[in-house]
DNA sequence: TTTTTACTTTGTAATCGTTACAGATTAATT
DNA sequence: AATTAATCTGTAACGATTACAAAGTAAAAA
């Protein structure tokens, strides 16, 4: 995971994606909260440090980061659009109680079907939706 | 798959879902066209043979049965939620370049992982996303 | 069958996330 | 430092979904 602002120039130098600030926030805001943030979060966040940040730039940014590739999309709920750095293979849990989102572990890879052997497949996506240990931990208490 | 309008009355009844000439016809389209429509274009096709038939009742309508667990919500992008009576589990494939939906089928009941040994599952879903045979063909063709 | 009651439908208005757009700004190049 | 082309900003527009209240209807009770 690259994190120092020189690496994370690197990447977009890389990218051919030109350097802003702005942009430079964005990823840099995604290495550090690796826990799936909404356009909100991140627009709510940074204006702290970036007071002139428009939630414009965090969708354009966003959108170039994600066409070249550094940047993956979570799409569990409609309405609740949220993003990721971690573009390795890996699933996604969303607990229905609490309505955060876990990482988890899973092999993606060897998910196969037979009927898909004419098709070009670009994107291989997991996602559970359940209840977490502590919402259930809560639940118990409660009863 | 039920497909009679009696056989669906008795699924309503089943699940304490008071029966309605409207949400008889929301499940039979269902039933009827296993492409998973948007609620846009069940309410374009239903018009035709319900006039009075209004959106708002179709998202009602679908939020009973996705309650009662007759019908599945598929949300691969934002802004665009779709509904499949198909509720046994399998896979969805979207096409990037005709944005048609494909089923397929694949072992989700052994996708497992470790890091999920203390969570209470309920619900686990599977998409790709990738160009379909047709659209790779004649992608070839302008080649 | 008629009456009653609670649920459902309808249409409009409100909401919220996202996109379009145009003028101001800025990174990178000359 | 000047130029150029891409980016940023704020506002307005858009589209899907939800909220709400009045009218209508299915099912149960009389």
């Amino acid at each position: 995971m690259k994190s120092t602002f020189e690496e994370l120039s690197n990447e977009l130098k890389k990218k051919k994606i030109r350097l802003s600030h702005q942009r430079l926030k964005v990823l840099e805001y995604l290495t550090l909260h690796l826990c799936h943030p909404t356009v909100e979060q991140i627009y709510v966040d940074l204006q702290k440090e970036v007071p002139t940040l428009s939630k414009t730039t965090i969708y354009n940014t966003l959108s170039s980061l994600i066409e070249s590739g550094l940047v993956r999309v979570i799409t569990i709920e409609d309405h609740e659009t949220r993003y990721d750095i971690r573009t390795e293979n890996h699933g996604h849990f969303k607990c229905e109680s609490c309505g955060e989102i876990y990482d988890f572990n899973v092999d993606i890879d060897s998910l196969q079907s037979v009927d898909l052997n004419n098709f070009k497949i670009n994107d291989k996506n997991v996602y559970f939706k359940g209840i977490c240990p502590r919402c259930l931990l809560s639940i118990n208490k409660i009863k």
